[in-house]
DNA sequence: CCGACTTGGGAAAGCGCTTTCCACACGTAA
DNA sequence: TTACGTGTGGAAAGCGCTTTCCCAAGTCGG
């Protein structure tokens, strides 16, 4: 079923039908318009994408690469990125590495070898230059051929792209638990090399630094992310770091995974020791107690990296930077030595649990 | 950069590079293929994917539909069966229609036109007959070109697909109430047009029945799929029916609602009432208590919906059916009057909480 | 009433590949 | 030596569209 079957149903020359078909090229009587209209209809045509993207030579598909797209932090942007493509009438080819480094190399240039119009780069850049140099050559390469890129959390991409204040969110959540009246705080973190990682932890570090606070080295541990890594990290921490009132995980699923670890511990969260997490995932209202966090708004970051990529007036370059906010739920309480009611003590908060 | 530059860069004819470049068709001798392969490393040439696809009538691009990227059920689907294209060296176009389903039939369409090798759908069939004849047309066309699809839950559409036995998950959450002591139960259901929620339901009716336990109407309330609907819902229930001792969610999301509703209500899970919920999602864990579920193999179902489209050996209609099984946590226990201590006293079972 | 425009249809030239089909050079068996 | 596979390179014919380019037919001011 070609385009010729349905000019020659209904009368016309293929260029007419082709025209006629496609708003936006030359105007076709309407009559004629609807002629090919009905025969289209009635031939069941749809148009051969590959034929019209190579005479064209543009596609309608627009590529977007994320770590795990079962991480609820990359499907909430995924899902704002998908609703920007559909409102421009593309498809979105969405790849998930599973953190493989070669598969998001290799995807770039299978999505180039798509011709896709753009390609959306969710993810932290890293600190390990081989590949952040590799990385650069394959987008240069696809942008030297027209196509677009634009990155989330990816500064020497250089590319355009979305950077989330992540400096700001930890510093924020600094002062949130300094202002509690704790001092003696650990860090829950991800793999080192992540760059949105190291920001959130340097945020947090010049809070402390700021009030005259020590982050000391073994107050800092480093997991995988996730439920279970921040689990397996926070038992090493609270077992090298006993005192510690409050600890800062960098990401929501970790913080998740210290509230289990802190609870096979024996330790009552808010009472004994608050968490903090980051992302505002929607784990972190479901677990008991809620998880005080920094909310980003991820559809929206996720749209805006879209619109980035797809408007092609923009200046090529541009950076657009997003704030959170601070959501303050039941997961953080002064610590107990300041809590009046002498230090060590059960006193329970009187929490409503699971209503969050 | 098209492959004409890269056959004269290396010397050779348009065809003997394409052959070069493609394993599989004709051989070409060691030294002209090293040769074209440096020409095209040296001028980083990428084939052009559209021109490939006319030429060859074939494309290494498989459509997914799912109802919403950002629920953790579809997204644990669309890993599975984004694992397997991989496997397959295709890449996936995903779409989330957000439950419209005229977006739905607009996305087969356009898959239709990009010439996709296959499309997964995901997501249970409705009772509405008329937009069940719509996609039926749509997937037959795309079908008569040479299209294949899979279907996930959805038996009346004729396609290949898997079929999750949500009937007999159903009626294993029913056993195991009954079990624990319960009879007066009641059920928080998704929209009652969806297949799927009525097997659950009707396996669940059918496992009280064969107790001679009843299932009232008044026991049965709708809402919107997630946990803000799961919440409303069961607020409606426990005000109409505040004798129940149990809740079935006909999934994890709506549990994780009930869990909010009966909290604001003041009703202690499990001692006062328990809850199921349905999928094991992340969430399902990440409560407190805990949810009893059913556990579906998500990843796996993905995998195996996206394994029917590729495999074209397959008998073209296979229906693969999976099961999954009952996994009991903290959220269910004997209902109060059986406990043997006294009806309707705030016994509370000795559970860590946060502990999962 | 006539040249200068405008409007809209159709023929045909690609877009960048794959894949026949043909040609040629060997090696081998008769 | 002849005849015939066999292995390998190249010319060229498409794949199904879009888009020039050309041309016929109307429109209009002078």
């Amino acid at each position: 079923m070609t385009l010729s079957d349905v000019a020659r149903h209904a009368g016309v020359s293929l260029a007419t039908a082709s025209r006629a078909l496609n708003p936006g090229s030359r105007t076709v009587a309407d009559g004629l318009r609807a002629k090919v209209a009905t025969a289209a209809a009635e031939l069941s045509y749809v148009s051969n994408g590959p034929a019209q993207a190579l005479a064209r030579a543009r596609t309608s598909i627009v590529g977007m690469i994320v770590h795990d797209v079962q991480d609820p932090y990359f499907s909430a942007i995924a899902a704002g990125s998908m609703r920007v493509a559909r409102e421009h009438g593309l498809m979105v080819m969405l790849a998930s590495t599973f953190r493989d480094q070669d598969l998001e190399l290799d995807y770039v240039e299978r999505l180039r070898a798509q011709r896709a119009r753009g390609i959306v780069l969710v993810g932290s850049s890293t600190t390990q230059r081989r590949f952040t140099e590799r990385l650069g050559l394959v987008v240069a390469a696809y942008e030297a051929e027209g196509g677009r890129t634009a990155s989330l959390n990816r500064e020497n991409l250089g590319s355009a792209g979305v950077v989330v204040d992540n400096k700001g969110g930890g510093r924020d959540v600094g002062r949130l638990l300094l202002g509690l009246g704790h001092h003696r705080i650990g860090v829950v973190a991800g793999p080192r090399h992540l760059v949105t990682n190291k920001h959130r932890l340097a945020g947090f570090g010049l809070a402390l630094a700021d009030a005259g606070v020590e982050l000391p080295d073994d107050a800092v541990v480093e997991g995988d992310f996730g439920r279970e890594g921040g689990a397996e990290a926070a038992a090493r921490l609270i077992e090298q770091r006993p005192d510690l009132t409050a600890i800062f995980a960098l990401n929501d699923l970790m913080a998740r995974g210290c509230l289990m670890a802190l609870s096979s511990a024996g330790r009552v969260v808010p009472d004994d020791v608050s968490v903090v997490g980051f992302d505002d995932l929607p784990v972190a209202s479901d677990t008991a107690p809620r998880l005080t966090t920094f909310r980003l708004p991820l559809e929206e970051i996720g749209a805006r990296a879209m619109r980035l990529v797809l408007r092609d007036e923009a200046e090529p370059r541009h950076i657009d930077r997003v704030r959170g906010e601070l959501v303050v739920r039941e997961s953080t309480a002064p610590p107990p030595h300041v809590s009046g009611r002498g230090g060590r003590s059960r006193r329970r908060t009187d929490r409503r649990e699971g209503t969050p």
